[in-house]
DNA sequence: ATCTTTGCAAAGGATTTGCATCACG
DNA sequence: CGTGATGCAAATCCTTTGCAAAGAT
């Protein structure tokens, strides 16, 4: 693997990811970091992701519709997808559960699970206000 | 919602859903269907495998590299997905432990959870043995 | 006869990649 | 300097869509 060089724009990436509460998609980062760097690049903000993602920095989140999401928050936890409005929060459970789940899917598996990562589906509460 | 008429190109698709254990791609299921349908195109492929995930009779399985993938099993169950060789295997949980991550993590929510998926990551038994 | 589904092809969106240049070490 | 990272644009992959013809009820 090559060395890693140090970049603003990926220090930058890392950082809004890590403070930011929403699960931005790859193109709301892009305008986001437009903001700091007016001229860069949808793919250098593509390459950082995967980057990011590789080197365990960032957590990339497949959903049934759209653009994967990122996350910076990298402790395990999991995601809730309104299936109203489309909005992707987080969702706590304790570790205690995320472990005690890993192990009961672990029991009649002959291969070695290293991680898990719940999608709960369902109406938020601003929606559920709504109707 | 129109009334849904029959057609044998969507009745083989959910029929090789329904009895293949692999987790297939939509060009999967398009090269699949081609054999029995040899004019059959993927926007209808796309189209009724669309369908059939409204209709719940399909579940679309999101994953963070490559298209999504297509399971006819519709009971309640989760998947792994190996990091190394990319396979996507069923994996097996009580229904009783299922229901009970949804609650547990409904408990400091205020929305309505509906079901939920689980991916699991790490390796799987084949490349365990190869490494 | 009416309304749905199909095949085809074109369009669309998301992500990746080649290349010359720029920046870090 | 040497190598990694960037910006730009073109390319690629995956999925959706418009339309006229064919199929289902």
């Amino acid at each position: 693997m090559a060395t890693l060089k140090y970049s603003r724009q990926r220090e930058s990436i890392k950082n809004y990811l890590a403070t930011t509460k929403e699960h931005p998609t790859a193109d709301t980062v892009y305008l986001q970091m437009k903001k700091e760097f007016p001229n860069i690049s949808l793919g250098t903000v593509y390459r950082n992701l995967n980057l990011l993602t590789e080197i365990g920095e960032v957590i990339k989140i497949p959903t049934p519709n759209g653009g994967d999401r990122f996350d910076g928050r990298i402790e395990p936890h999991n995601h809730f997808l309104c299936t109203k409005c489309g909005r992707l929060l987080d969702l706590e459970l304790d570790m205690k559960n995320i472990e005690e789940v890993n192990q009961m899917a672990g029991t009649n598996f002959d291969g070695i699970i290293q991680s898990s990562s719940i999608l709960f589906y369902g109406e938020c509460g601003d929606c559920i206000k709504k109707s």
